[in-house]
DNA sequence: AAAACCCTTCGCCGCGCGCCGAACTGTCCG
DNA sequence: CGGACAGTTCGGCGCGCGGCGAAGGGTTTT
């Protein structure tokens, strides 16, 4: 019998420490050790020993630039199969308590490369219901052309042996929202558009003024009832 | 942020013991904690204390029958998850060595509830080279009707929100074969029509010599090649 | 009833590892 | 050059946990 070296990978996600710095870094962005370290509530010492680890696991890779490193998930492959042990983590109900407290602060925030919280979540509802995403065989397929173009996104003549528009699952909500290049495509336009920005020092994005009004036009729902929902 | 609790999980797959104790519940049937012991080598109290664990963290659960208790994998979504872990974990070259050695022992075997192993990679290929299946946004397709009845396929009318048949990577190969309600049909058929034995102690499933000629017949192809392949 | 068997609980040992303080290297700035 | 800052290495502390032996329930067999 052949075991995949599941210890290896199980050990780097065994301390809640290293759990924290990988939730940090599905956002997608790079992080440097300082950061990670105030992430995980620990001091820079002992960020870079879990860091060291992390890498040796071959999850996150580091790239120095100046004086700083900057800290990164390895690949799409790993935030997925992270996608995939979430989705059967027992739920932590004391920090979705937490979660909810905080009101909307974490409506929408990035997952990796895309668009993710309660507020993506509705917004592939909103594709669903009305046709423009079929959910197939596991996967998303989209329809027609022209309503997505308002979002930026871009449908490839021929797609490829990875899915164009995956779907993945929530860690908040437990639902599905838009993943794969099409999920990068949107998030991308949104940041390009000035609809959505990056918080400086808080995780999440904050969704503009001019990004609630695009969304509300294109997608002809209140944002806040979104939001709401 | 809210933070899955990985951690929960990583630790419970972040012993080796424990490792090889959910390797042996992805062959998808129930072992008793004995069985599980000899499994990872170690005592049955140690054991216990492992199981316990698992099952606290939502991946195993027990069923007891008698004066044994049965332990098997949480569900569908466990083995893909781990099946997702194992994708992106560090190859063990060492014991793929020994596998290697091995020879044809375990060029067939069970993962979770369908076949895997050499041989289930070599007959996915065989359905892709011949259209019977198509690789389409992530997941498999398939084509003609009749010929997959000889394999005691039935395609559903509708297929639901899982895809009826899913990829899934092979451990030893790294390669895709066919999982999900398809795969379990070619289990099922090839378990009923004495294709295929279960070995006793030994892991791994036996080609019988009438399964070795069935498949020969259906798939034209000489399964002694495909076994080479 | 006694023996055999499966599993679990308890108590203990010893290693491993997460954590920090202190000290060192390397980079940027004035 | 000297100070500030990011990151790492080293040493030591202490908890946690994997491991086993011994003992105790339950169930099946003789």
């Amino acid at each position: 019998m052949i075991t995949p070296r599941f210890d290896i990978l199980g050990q780097a996600i065994s301390d809640a420490s290293r759990t924290q710095m990988l939730c940090e870094l599905m956002e997608g962005r790079a992080y440097t050790n300082k950061e990670l370290a105030a992430a995980a509530g620990v001091t820079p010492q002992t960020a870079s020993a879990h860091l060291r680890l992390l890498q040796d696991a071959g999850l996150v890779v580091a790239q120095k630039r100046g004086r700083c490193v900057y800290h990164r998930l390895a690949g799409p492959e790993v935030a997925h199969a992270l996608e995939q042990l979430a989705a059967i983590a027992p739920a932590d109900s004391l920090h979705r308590a937490q979660q909810r407290k905080a009101g909307g602060l974490a409506q929408l925030r990035s997952c990796y490369d895309h668009l993710a919280g309660p507020l993506a979540v509705a917004m592939t509802r909103v594709f669903l219901d009305r046709g423009m995403l079929v959910e197939e065989q596991g996967a998303f397929r989209a329809e027609p052309a022209g309503e997505w173009l308002k979002l930026g996104v871009v449908l490839p003549e021929k797609t490829g042996r990875q899915p164009f528009a995956r779907p993945c699952l929530d860690w908040t909500e437990r639902k599905l929202h838009v993943a794969g290049p099409m999920g990068r495509q949107i998030l991308d336009h949104a940041l390009a558009s000035g609809w959505v920005k990056r918080h400086r020092h808080k995780r999440g994005l904050l969704l503009t003024a001019p990004g609630r009004v695009a969304l509300e036009q294109i997608l002809d729902v209140r944002c806040g009832a979104l939001a709401a929902a």
